[in-house]
RNA sequence: CGCGGGGUGGAGCAGUCUGGUAGCUCGUCGGGCUCAUAACCCGAAGGUUGCAGGUUCGAAUCCUGCCCCCGCAACCA
């Protein structure tokens, strides 16, 4: 009979920027479930990769001087290096960019193309010159009209090919009704579903607007866009069609995916397999974010830890960050992420409830048993410590076999907890003074068993903690570890030598961790950035696609540290005279109001001196339109006027905005005639 | 009436589908123990389960209405 096999992917990341603790948090739980299944003895096949093409990297290379796969080139290696301090035991790092890739992708969209699941289409007359952009009719005013410049757009006839996406739609419908578990978790099968449920429109997979990509076979002028290119991955990979990998391997047993990319992932991507007639992967996991904490306490003491899983790592060591990143959350579900708890998890968790009882028992061996592992005495034996393995044991299976690895750990935990309790029941320095021996050997026996265990257990989710733990009992760790072997009860021999050293995990102080000040050097707007940001997402032509396979959107730093293959955080550089073309002017607020059905939009009346006008802002969120009646703004005075939400809008006012969204109006620092120009 | 999710002791969550003593982790307080990293063990305090109705012998759980919060969509010139 064949292995079971399990193959799992995390998304391809976009390289046109660092990756962070979000990007983290996907791969080490995939890392997780990979390692369990290997230990489970299946078959197994992790893979991980990098997203390549697009007009974003295009653009951030031309920036930088460079060539697009000259300036991917450091950043690859560089989350290559990232995963390497994480331990994470991927098979295979697919880059877009390669051959093997490349070359499928042009056969996939061929082959859509031939069959009629692709077809070549066109805009037409949506298209605004001002905005330089395109409208769905449901975007125009009536009389096609531009909504934004109030002038009518233009028939332009752009070619584009186009995916069938709407043909699938009951068939996916169909699919997600009988397979339950292919959305996962429900929450989000339920968004997936009533989003279906509401129609797909064909999907526009080419983009003549940007070179930097796979060229359409048949068509040269155009580029195949992400979803065809970068979806394709969890299948190129695998060498398909006709690869030895794929024939193994599919379909995947989950796409690990952040919930910012499930509907790529849960519709498009499956779309594409039905019409290749191939079978859909098992599951499609999207799980939630991490939040950045908003940071109350950030003021006073958390001064500004920056969220860099590399400075993370080298702060609290591996096993800390993954421990925390995989128990913290229930997975699947949104939750903080804040330094603190990070601390309070390591103290009480590995360092109380796991280092300790390590220590105190390897303490107890020593003293009372001569620093050899016992002979138990089966006649003293309770089972309990036996009973409690087995169970827990069991529940760890079920949970990580539903992805819940929250749950896992959780469980997991039971074992050494009941252990701590046994040695306070059973009281072994008691037993010593009461002279019955072999009841102390057995209890030692037992305990030190069960910590040999709890080895085993952790072994999905930490990498170096099992095997010091193991050296600390005496035992050499295996080569290579079966879980279904290493779980019986009974293996550790009684004789070895046990080696006390150092405690596995120090206890910290939070005060002195978090506090010691002003964390020196740490970015503060960094580290309170919150919510999910633009990172993956951006504008342009991989446009809505663009981080598409980017994993999550977690908080990326808006305003990125200079890093070598980054672009600077400036504009490009331009002279006097440019600036002077902006018209720069104090205005004072005569009058502000909400604008109905828009949530951030301000209308103001402002008063500019020689004339009066209406600006629309969007400050809704920070302030009252009362309070800012009186106050002196900036403008942009010479600004198209365009309309907003209907309204008209003649300028902009200056504001400042910080990562996590706070923000600020530009105001004079001493009242100033309306209409003094800025310069 | 745009779509989806959520409101449970100080904090973070489970329980809701399949009504029946409200559970877990952390924190707090008290006690125990001494093998141990001020750790571990035991116990306690602390909740009108967002609000208002309804169904029922009985509602956190089912129904109706409302309030608030978070994502997505639209709107940030």
């Amino acid at each position: 009979m064949a292995r079971r096999t399990f193959y799992i992917t995390t998304p391809i990341y976009y390289p046109n920027n660092k990756l962070h603790v979000g990007h983290t948090y996907t791969t080490v739980a995939a890392d997780a479930l990979a390692r369990y299944h290997r230990l489970r003895g299946h078959d197994t096949w992790f893979l991980t990769g990098t997203d390549e093409h697009g007009l974003n990297v295009e653009r951030a290379a031309r920036h930088a001087g460079k060539e697009p796969l000259e300036y991917v080139n450091p950043i690859v290696d560089w989350i290559k290096e990232l995963w390497k301090t994480l331990d994470i035991s991927y098979d295979d790092f697919i880059r877009t960019t390669e051959e093997r890739h490349t070359r499928v992708v042009q056969q996939i969209f061929q082959r859509l193309y031939d069959q009629g699941d692709i077809y070549k289409g066109v805009y037409r007359g949506l298209y605004c010159a001002n905005c330089e952009a395109f409208y769905t009719e449901s975007d125009l005013k009536e009389g096609n009209i531009c909504p934004v410049h109030d002038k009518p757009v233009e028939w332009v006839e752009e070619e584009s090919y186009f995916f069938r996406l709407s043909k699938y739609g009951p068939a996916l419908l169909d699919h997600i009704r009988q397979n339950p578990g292919f959305v996962q978790p429900e929450t989000r099968r339920n968004e997936v579903v009533r989003f279906i449920e509401r129609g797909l429109e064909d999907l526009s997979v080419s983009r003549t607007s940007f070179k930097w990509g796979i060229p359409v076979p048949f068509d040269p002028n155009h580029v195949i866009y992400v979803w065809v290119d970068a979806l394709s991955n969890y299948i190129t990979a695998l060498g398909y069609p006709n690869g030895e990998l794929y024939q193994r391997f599919w379909p995947a047993d989950v796409h690990l995916i952040g919930k910012d990319i499930l509907r790529f992932h849960a519709i498009i991507w499956p779309a594409i397999l039905m019409a290749l007639g191939v079978p859909l992967p098992k599951c499609v996991y999207g799980h939630g974010w991490l939040l950045i904490d908003g940071g109350k306490m950030s003021k006073s003491r958390a001064g500004g830890q920056v969220i860099d899983p590399t400075q993370l790592v080298a702060k609290y060591g591996v096993d800390p960050v993954r421990y925390f990143l995989l128990r913290e959350v229930p997975f699947g579900a949104d939750g903080t992420y804040s330094e603190e708890a990070l601390v309070r998890r390591i103290n009480a968790d590995l360092a109380n409830d796991l280092g300790n009882l390590v220590w105190r028992t390897v303490s107890m061996i020593e003293r009372f048993s001569g620093g050899r592992i016992p002979e138990p005495d089966a006649a003293e034996d309770d089972g309990i410590l036996r009973e409690t393995a087995q169970r827990v044991f069991a529940q760890v299976e079920q949970a990580l076999d539903g992805f819940h690895l929250d749950q896992a750990l959780h469980v997991a935990w039971d074992l050494p907890k009941r252990v701590n309790k046994y040695i306070d029941e059973q009281a072994p320095w008691e037993l010593r003074r009461q002279g019955r021996d072999g009841k102390l050997r057995t209890v030692l026996y037992n305990a030190a068993e069960a910590i040999r265990l709890c080895g085993v257990l952790i072994s999905p989710f930490l990498v170096h903690t099992p095997a010091r733990l193991w050296r600390q009992l005496g035992m050499e760790p295996p080569a290579s570890l079966s879980w279904d072997e290493a779980k019986a009860w009974g293996q550790l021999r009684p004789g070895l030598a046990v080696n006390k050293g150092e405690p596995l995990f120090p206890r910290l102080d939070l005060e002195e961790v978090l506090g010691g000040g002003e964390a020196a050097g740490a970015a503060p707007a960094e580290a309170r950035d919150r919510g999910p940001a633009a990172q993956d997402s951006p504008a342009g032509a991989h446009g809505k696609g663009a981080g598409v396979l980017a994993g999550q959107g977690q908080p990326a730093d808006a305003s990125p540290a200079p890093t070598d293959g980054a672009p600077p955080p400036q504009a490009e550089e331009i002279d006097i005279a440019t600036f002077q073309r902006i018209d720069l002017r104090v205005a004072r607020v005569v009058a502000a109001e909400r604008i109905k059905g828009a949530d951030r939009l301000l209308k103001l009346q402002l008063d500019l001196g020689y004339e009066q006008r209406q600006v629309v802002a969007g400050i809704a969120q920070h302030y009252q339109p009362e309070e800012l009646v009186g106050r002196q703004v900036v403008v942009v005075a010479n600004l198209k006027p365009v309309k907003l939400r209907g309204e008209l809008s003649q300028g902009m006012i200056l504001a400042a905005t910080q990562p996590d969204g706070k923000l600020a109006i530009l105001t004079t620092e001493a009242a100033i005639a309306p209409g003094s120009k800025v310069r």
